[in-house]
RNA sequence: CGCGGGGUGGAGCAGUCCGGUAGCUCGUUGGGCUCAUAACCCAAAGGUCGCAGGUUCAAAUCCUGUCCCCGCAACCA
């Protein structure tokens, strides 16, 4: 039966150029939005950028252009880098765009209208060379700032507040009873202790501090902060107070929620906390989940501007000449627990890259096509009188094949895919063990016929099952086996439901993915031969 | 005592909730095969699970203490 099932990423602050932490988040999200349609659902995917505020306003004034011009030109980057990855988004919103400004003026007016925001007056101490508020855990014990080694200055300021602490209790009494709310679990305790010391927050700015932001509603002196106008994003994407049909459709209602967030660790408190509680005030339903995921690092270093360690997945497919993108889906899918922290390394990418996709999986796609064409003149064999010969031994298991569903659907993508690539090892044991090219040259065509057909017939399972994963590859398998058709039409179901059909004729084209020689391993190569 | 994550064969990790022969991938060594992308298959070596104590017939797994690494703490995913 089909369901709605509605997924967001976080929306990316458009201050730097995607790199691959980004891409980490955006590809997990597409992987489950795929895996969704593919188990025939009915998938609203968003993404999208955040565009305001003073830091935006900063760089644009650097570069010499408007705020707008830089927003332009570095939400177009995060365009382009998606369109790379594959990412199969519905909507990539922008929050400069005009229904969002509606959205988050009319979400403000009730809010205001209820009383949850209030004008008060903040006594800050800002630090004029971080140009920000600072509290005391910036401070040094001599209070000084951390960073530039002076006293902030105090600095009284304005600011509308929301009323954040009188949702506390509510947001508790969620969460204890909706354990699934916040995934992993130990995110979830961690969010409870959160909510021990909670104070109302700050949701504006004066505009002689920023300009760039949309104006608070009946007051021309102030902006509105990231909060409000960032997190309804996920609202305004799905036609919150515009399109009420679409809305309930894919968010959701209060007896049955459908939002489901993918955010990185480090926000956690805004989507768990601050978001629910402003849905809360504006009587809006809550969302079913928040997924909670880890970050990449790099070389065990975090990902950074100021560490320069960025790698962009347009890089890697430069410096490995992949043939798409895949790779790296695949990799940062596998080298970690969606949840935990992940290390990527380039050594360790090629070793998995290679390994996995190439030699497992892509060569045993090769061997099995070019048997195909020698034993059967491309065509292939029936499963004939013997079909259920080799059927427990590479023919994955149809426990296998629900684990595999059942990982996909608890984000456990990592497990997912070692599921999937334990079939392909079984195929390839089970030719080495049958040894096909034996049975060919005794003769013996009824055997050679029923154990290709079961290999050919495991390879057309690894492509749809691998395909949330590994789009672009999963497609070539599925057309190298000989459909014409796009596997994008083909069902979850399919994996267990349909065969592989015989006569079909394949399409040997080649590797679908050629082992990975970096330069470290060319340069290493030459090391050796000069020593 | 701010909060949280992690410390398991050479490397990267799973297992820890619900104690009971320590598992996976890569690497190494030996063998096999030749359909295939120097690939694939089989086998072996290698760890007493950070450290100390406790509970138990039995602990990587529970409890206590301790050391080390990492992240968060009003926005670098």
């Amino acid at each position: 039966m089909s369901h709605p099932y509605y997924i967001t990423t976080a929306i990316d602050y458009v201050n730097a150029a995607p790199h691959l932490g980004h891409a980490y988040e955006k590809v997990a999200t597409d992987v489950m939005a795929r895996f969704q349609r593919l188990i025939g659902n009915e998938v609203f995917f968003l993404t999208g950028t955040d565009e305001h505020g003073i830091k935006i306003e900063k760089t644009a004034k650097e570069k010499g252009i408007t705020p707008q011009e830089h927003t332009d030109r570095v939400s177009q980057e995060f365009i382009k880098t998606w369109s790379e990855l594959n990412l199969t988004y519905d909507r990539f919103i922008r929050t400069t765009e005009k229904d969002h400004y509606e959205l988050v003026a009319k979400l403000w007016k009730k809010l205001r209208d209820k009383g949850d925001i209030y004008k008060h007056s903040y006594t800050g101490l800002y630090c004029s060379g971080c140009e920000v508020f600072m509290t005391a855990r910036d401070l040094n014990e001599n209070g000084e700032c951390l960073i530039h080694q002076r006293k902030p200055d105090e600095v009284q300021e304005e600011n509308w507040f929301f009323k954040l602490s009188s949702y506390k209790q509510k947001i508790l009494d969620h969460i204890e009873q909706h354990p699934d709310f916040i995934w992993p679990d130990f995110r979830r305790e961690e969010v409870k202790k959160m909510l021990e010391e909670l104070q109302d927050i700050s949701v504006s700015r004066p505009r002689t501090t920023v300009n760039w932001g949309i104006p608070v509603p009946d007051d021309d002196e102030q902006v509105i902060y990231v909060w409000i106008d960032a997190l309804s994003n996920y609202i305004t994407g799905v036609g919150c107070w515009q399109d009420e049909a679409k809305f309930e459709k894919y968010w959701g209602t209060q007896e049955n929620p459908n939002a489901i967030h993918v955010i990185g660790k480090d926000i956690l408190r805004f989507h768990a906390i601050y978001w629910p509680a402003m849905l809360l005030a504006a009587d809006l339903p809550l969302p079913k989940q928040v997924v909670v995921h880890g970050f990449i690092n790099l070389n065990n270093d975090k990902i950074s501007k100021s560490l320069g360690n960025v790698v962009s997945p347009a890089s890697l497919v430069e410096r490995f000449n992949l043939p798409n993108t895949d790779a790296i889906r695949y990799y940062l899918m596998t080298v970690a627990q969606f949840g935990q922290d992940g290390n990527f390394t380039e050594e360790d990418f090629k070793l998995k890259v290679n390994a996995d996709l190439a030699n497992n999986l892509g060569n045993l796609l090769n061997r099995t096509l070019n048997m195909t064409n020698k034993y059967f003149e491309g065509e292939i064999p029936s499963s004939g009188q013997d079909s259920s010969l080799y059927g427990g031994f590479a023919l994955p298991s149809e426990k296998s094949m629900a684990q595999v569903k059942a990982f996909y659907e608890g984000f456990d993508f990592q497990n997912a895919a070692h599921e999937i690539l334990n079939w392909v090892d079984a195929a390839n044991a089970l030719i080495a063990s049958k040894e096909p090219w034996n049975l060919f040259k005794e003769n013996k065509l009824e055997e050679l016929a029923s154990l290709m057909h079961c290999v050919l017939n495991t390879l057309r399972q690894v492509a749809i099952a691998l395909s949330p994963i590994t789009p672009k590859l999963a497609q070539d398998i599925w057309t190298q086996l000989g459909y014409a058709s796009s596997l994008t039409a083909v069902s979850w179901e399919a994996i267990v439901t349909v065969e592989i059909p015989s006569r079909q004729k394949v399409n040997l084209q080649g590797p679908i993915l050629p082992r990975l020689d970096s330069e470290l391993a060319g340069e290493a190569k030459k090391a050796k031969i000069t020593q």
